[in-house]
DNA sequence: AGCCGTTCTGCAATCGATTGCAACGTAGTG
DNA sequence: CACTACGTTGCAATCGATTGCAGAACGGCT
């Protein structure tokens, strides 16, 4: 404890230092020494090494990052963005966006990197993405949806490495994706409940995004194959809480014959409109089966639980940082599609 | 669309350009012309300006972000950090966590701010706060929730400034706080369910977190005045999704006498409540009353809908980023603790 | 023409860390 | 002693944008 402050004046208590230069100052040596010291470079003598360390620490010292990230042309952060396409408001507090953040973030956190969030409204900016890729401020981006962006992003795609999308996989497509076999689970969906022996359908859900609009075509197709008088209405439910519940409110009491079962584009629908159910005293599953999309935590919270189509998000996010990774170090990623999975539970 | 390229080269078909200097040299001008160009500076020619914007366009040319931040001295970022403090368990994808998170970014993208996302976890790096408040990356930081790190974080409001906390207020603190009348809203909670004739209670929290604590210690204040025979139990129960559920129905089963109400210290611990005692076929509220804590947007989603003690969140929110910003700019900010607010709804 | 004032542009220093290269000191060898 | 080799350290250029200050260009006025 009284060993490593040999230089500085008697009275200087524990001035605080800005600069790598004042440190060195301090320390004695040079800036440039300084700056390998505390990278832990091997060519600095050791016991230097140790006391700038102990230095730096008992000034509170920290390298400024914009200088070094300048420096080395490379910063450390990845930039997580949300395009909020069609149906700007939606909120950025979407449940799927904020589950697929929160594992997003952690893997990201894990491996040294910082991660910035950026919301994009792509009718207010119309070149949102490039704002991002070239500010020079993140080495990397991970886009939570396509949106109805896709011809936005596969543009950008084209001349811009490092960048993974979740969403769907369209043969030929730039952009790198991982995502979930969209149409595969809406086919999942309707065809469960079609062997449950429910006849008439309705698909709750807005279809301007290629994702939902994937999941759509799965159910059409599904009912269409099975035939025998089954049928699938469809009412377009945006995604954003607020007017969700309202839409489903209407729909539910604005559609077509007696419904027996819905398929609803996301875990977020389902609940609200079981909710809406509930308040319509449509008993679920009894009254009408409801299926989700998604499989998020909260799916398993909900009274009754929900059945639904799984999305493997945490397995999905690894994906993603893994091939960003991969294409950073300047290497290539192939697209992953993965299954969808029927998680039975109580609402269907 | 033909009058804008009359120097460069008649083949180059858009090279892209990387810095001011390149872009001065294909507008004939000088590098710090097309920086106070680009920025708008009323002192260049209003023909120049255009001119070197239209180019910027062209070339698809960004400033480039690194630089910019460091000679200015100022980042455009905000740091929001998650202390992982008590309970390293707990997932970043928190719903509270994300929902105060989603306003926030929403607030402080509006605001023209980027936003940082960092989680923090005091056990294994003394010096979190400081690794973010010292890196030179962000002009400000926001953190959600003071988990057991209050006076951590006292030592570092001392010096630093633009830092705003949501969570308690303590007589003296140093750091501006932005949160709810705990203690106020955990009394409020048991009074409800003592007023509703229900006399043997539980809390359901763990009380390592001060906020959490000081819901409890305001159950207990109620329950103490009551009198009348009524009494309060306690379960810990860890803010972590995967723990929470089993711990609560350890709880439930092992708790002593016929419990009749549950004061529940968070909306996802409420959640996780009612859905274990659904299994146990105890109906909610008919056997057990059940109240939860914060009314996030799921709290209206679940089955039956929670009743709850509200934290107005987007308004702390809002308020949080308005007086950071307060803080950036040099001035000085007051502490806001709010008035919680009881929504009855039907599981209580 | 000569002078002043205004408006615009260029020059060069600056932000702070990093790093290739040169130079230093010391030890070891012939 | 001279010379090489190695291990350290210092010097100075560099990353790219910003900005104070000086100076150029131009118009208007006497």
């Amino acid at each position: 404890m009284a060993d490593d402050s040999d230089i500085s004046a008697p009275e200087a208590p524990v001035r605080r230092v800005r600069n790598i230069a004042e440190l060195a100052g301090i320390a004695g040596v040079s800036a440039g020494t300084v700056s390998r010291a505390l990278a832990d470079k091997p060519m600095v003598n050791a016991r230097t090494r140790d006391r700038i360390q102990a230095l730096a620490r008992k000034h509170g010292f920290q390298v400024n990052q914009m200088a070094s990230k300048l420096r080395r042309q490379k910063t450390g952060v990845i930039a997580v963005v949300i395009p909020l396409g069609h149906d700007r408001r939606q909120h950025i507090s979407d449940p799927f966006f904020m589950t697929l953040l929160g594992v997003l973030a952690d893997e990201l956190t894990e491996r040294g990197y910082d991660v910035m969030l950026s919301r994009a409204i792509p009718q207010e900016d119309a070149n949102w993405l490039d704002r991002v890729v070239n500010s020079g401020m993140v080495d990397g981006v991970l886009m939570i949806g396509q949106s109805d962006q896709f011809d936005a992003i596969e543009e950008v795609a084209r001349s811009y490495k490092p960048l993974v999308v979740w969403g769907s996989n369209r043969a030929g497509q730039a952009h790198c994706s991982v995502g979930t076999d969209n149409f595969l689970g809406g086919r999942m969906a309707a065809e469960y409940l079609l062997g449950k022996g429910l006849r008439s359908l309705v698909f709750l859900g807005d279809t301007t995004g290629i994702e939902i609009d994937e999941r759509y075509s799965g159910a059409q197709a599904a009912v269409a194959e099975f035939g025998q008088g089954a049928r699938l209405q469809h009412m377009p439910i945006h995604l954003s809480i607020e007017e969700m519940t309202d839409e489903i409110g209407v729909a539910m009491t604005s559609l077509d014959g007696n419904i027996e079962g819905a398929v609803c584009a996301s875990d977020a629908i389902a609940m609200a409109t079981i909710r809406q159910l509930h308040e319509l005293g449509v008993a679920v599953p009894a009254d009408m089966a409801v299926i989700g999309f998604d499989d998020l935590p909260l799916a398993r919270h909900s009274v009754p639980q929900l059945t639904t189509i799984r999305q493997n998000i945490a397995s999905g996010a690894a994906q993603m940082v893994k091939r960003l990774m991969a294409k950073i170090e300047g290497g290539d990623a192939d697209a992953l599609v993965m299954p969808p999975e029927l998680v039975i539970r109580d609402s269907a």
